[in-house]
DNA sequence: CGAGGCATTGATCTCAGTCAACCAGCGTGG
DNA sequence: CCACGCTGGTTGACTGAGATCAATGCCTCG
């Protein structure tokens, strides 16, 4: 049933885009809010400017609405501009692993790169919007200004690193240890947003959460109530406030097994 | 202990490096075995050339060198040219965390791309040889050719989808469909090169595949005592023969749980 | 108002982590 | 040359964590 929807949505979504003059967004990055956290530090306004030539469109994206699919072809990388996203991949047993939550400013879709097909999906947790950003014009980009150049080894870099650090996560042998190293991993990520760290809300479902940290959904139910019994943080529904930070960290990070 | 022997070599590793002419082993992809791996596909003799004048050199390591080091400036990628290596992060809990194995053909080192230093340990877990792409001019040559540009692409995009892929096995819950995803993974890589996909030599030790995996290094060797006991498999020490690939295949793949 | 999705909680059982013993292979040094 | 210790791997016994199955409550949406 769900399925059939988001399949409908995707289609829908896809005709959009053919058709993607009924919404002439074009932005300038020079205006984005986020810009610093998808373009590298150290760009100066003359560097931004090649980047407009390339006519970044936006597009609104509704809560549970896909914005690539698997298999896909790979024209764009998106970047999140606001809201929330999810990206995942079907297993072969038909399920679903969810491989990261993307925030305003990061970038999805350049898994897409070896195989001129998404291998992921991407769906918005939220209202939101992202930017699509033309890999091929992006990349003809480079040969003339070195600013577009840093960009795309900026965001490659960022990508390569991401995964990296998500894999430590996932090396983690205790429900636990990766609940708190999500949780601490979300916390910095909306700090350096210049939101709180010690409260937010939770955009995904604790079924996301599961299948991104492979433990099943029961158990990251649990281990928020026992987080919230022994004094770390306080859990209403997706809404989290997070009371003693330090002992989070030292719950997960100070373990010295 | 292991860890000043360790430390020393690496130290010693790092000044061969400075002073690197003393190998003036200078390759051409042309000539090299594994270059089908390495490169796009479709590469025609005269994309080959620019990339030879890279100048790109080789180093043989031991088994238990490190090739780059956390930490180290990023100034190359390194392609394994013959053995294997493993990539690795230190946790904050002072204990390794394995990211990843490398096969003859694979590329390593581009998370450095982004801090412009390493993030990854890269250690020689046999005898074997590493092919030294200085980065720079790798993208120095993408400019005046089609075919470097090409090759930045697939390092990359290959880099990306092998992540991906190993967040897929990790977002499994279950120790012995983890073990399977991995042991299936392996086969077919080996597939890929010529090798059996029946029958191989692991090339890590237990715990290091159990770092890897997220699980205990007593579950690894039980698991594979119950694939073997099952028929599925037989193990001796680090020698393996996959007597029922399928068997392996729909106790891993086709639960549909 | 009812249905369905999401989350929590309980009971139970299995699996994997823990601690420990043991073995095989190997290099070292007496 | 053999004894020794070290490393890497296997196995056992036990326990605790997490998966499983199931019931219930809450909230939203039609």
């Amino acid at each position: 049933m769900t399925t059939a929807v988001t399949l409908d949505r995707t289609v829908h979504l896809l005709h959009e885009e053919t058709s993607r003059c009924a919404t002439p967004a074009t932005r300038r990055c020079a205006t984005c809010r986020v810009s610093t956290l998808c373009l590298p530090g150290g760009l100066s306004e003359d560097d931004l400017q090649p980047l407009d030539s390339l006519l970044l469109t936006t597009r609104r994206v509704a809560a549970g609405q896909s914005i690539f699919a698997e298999g896909d072809p790979f024209r764009f990388i998106y970047a999140v501009r606001s809201g929330t996203c999810k990206t995942a991949m079907l297993r072969s047993d038909g399920r679903e692993q969810v491989t990261g939550f993307h925030m305003a400013g990061e970038v999805m879709g350049l898994e897409g790169l070896a195989h001129g097909t998404h291998r992921l999906t991407a769906t918005a947790l939220e209202d939101g919007e992202v930017c699509l950003i033309p890999y091929e014009r992006l990349v003809a980009a480079t040969v003339a200004t070195p600013g577009a150049k840093d960009l795309v080894r900026h965001l490659m870099g960022q990508e390569m690193e991401r995964d990296h650090s998500i894999m430590v996560v996932l090396g983690l042998t205790d429900a636990g240890d990766r609940l708190a190293a999500f949780l601490l991993n979300l916390s910095e990520r909306h700090a350096s947003r210049g939101y709180s760290p010690r409260e937010f809300h939770l955009r995904m479902s604790r079924g996301d959460i599961a299948s991104f940290l492979g433990v099943k959904l029961e158990t990251i139910s649990r281990t928020f109530s026992s987080f919230q019994k022994r004094g770390f943080l306080e859990v209403s529904g997706r809404h989290l406030r997070i009371t003693d930070l330090e002992g989070l960290k030292s719950a997960y990070g100070l373990r010295l097994r």
